[in-house]
DNA sequence: TCGATGTATCGACAGAAGTCAATACGTCGT
DNA sequence: ACGACGTATTGACTTCTGTCGATACATCGA
């Protein structure tokens, strides 16, 4: 059982409120829902994907425009979202904007998946 | 460097196109992204939460509304998401519908973000 | 300094999504 | 058979989101 929503678990010593016991708070929710909104776009999920399989884990907009089929603003939007959503870093190289996967992110969410 | 996009580790023996190299196909990416835009909602993840927190880890509509603090209908609207996504399943019985969480769901997307 | 190049921002637009009140549908008890 | 009750569906509305073209910004090379 505990394998489903280790997110709703909340405790960890302390306690709780009246009818919800051992779930959510409405901020964690909103956390949570925040990082998966983010993965929630085929897109952006292809991107992550791009990225992570980009030789040295990093690529700029230019590398990821052609595969993903999209403009070069609509790329940048998308890898704004990611990066505010705490998913990807930027680092301005030059002329070149580099993006990488921030694995802790990814690993997060996954925890709040599984316990 | 494994730890971040497993999802886009598409490998398992076979091989690949030119560009795009163990990257996710548009069509995984968009059935992941239909799990994560699932779970892209506060509501809904505190409606996962508050029914795998549940005693027996079951809960109907009438036990879900009020903690959300939203309309019957709007919770019947997102328990279907919930069903269609696959990350929660219904039970009829008698005049209350029951839902479950799948925790096999939650484990295949947690399984996505980390190898 | 100037032009070229890679990114970000702006404005606009179509479509999707969350919400509710009203209502329809099913099931139980009487 | 009928009324009560839990749930789903419909219709309507507002807000959010993905997308693009045009344009602004920043950095490098000549």
């Amino acid at each position: 059982m505990t394998i489903a929503l280790p997110l709703l678990n909340a405790e960890a010593g302390a306690c709780c409120s009246p009818v919800t016991d051992g779930v959510l708070s409405a901020e964690e929710a909103e956390q949570l829902a925040r990082t998966f909104k983010a993965l929630g776009d085929p897109t952006r999920i292809r991107l992550l994907s791009l990225i992570a399989a980009s030789e040295g884990g990093e690529a700029c907009i230019c590398d990821l425009t052609e595969p993903v089929g999209l403009s070069q603003p609509t790329v940048s939007h998308h890898m704004k979202q990611l990066v505010d959503a705490g998913l990807a870093e930027r680092e301005q190289r030059g002329r070149w904007a580099y993006f990488r996967v921030v694995d802790a992110a990814l690993d997060r969410a996954a925890q709040a998946l599984r316990p």
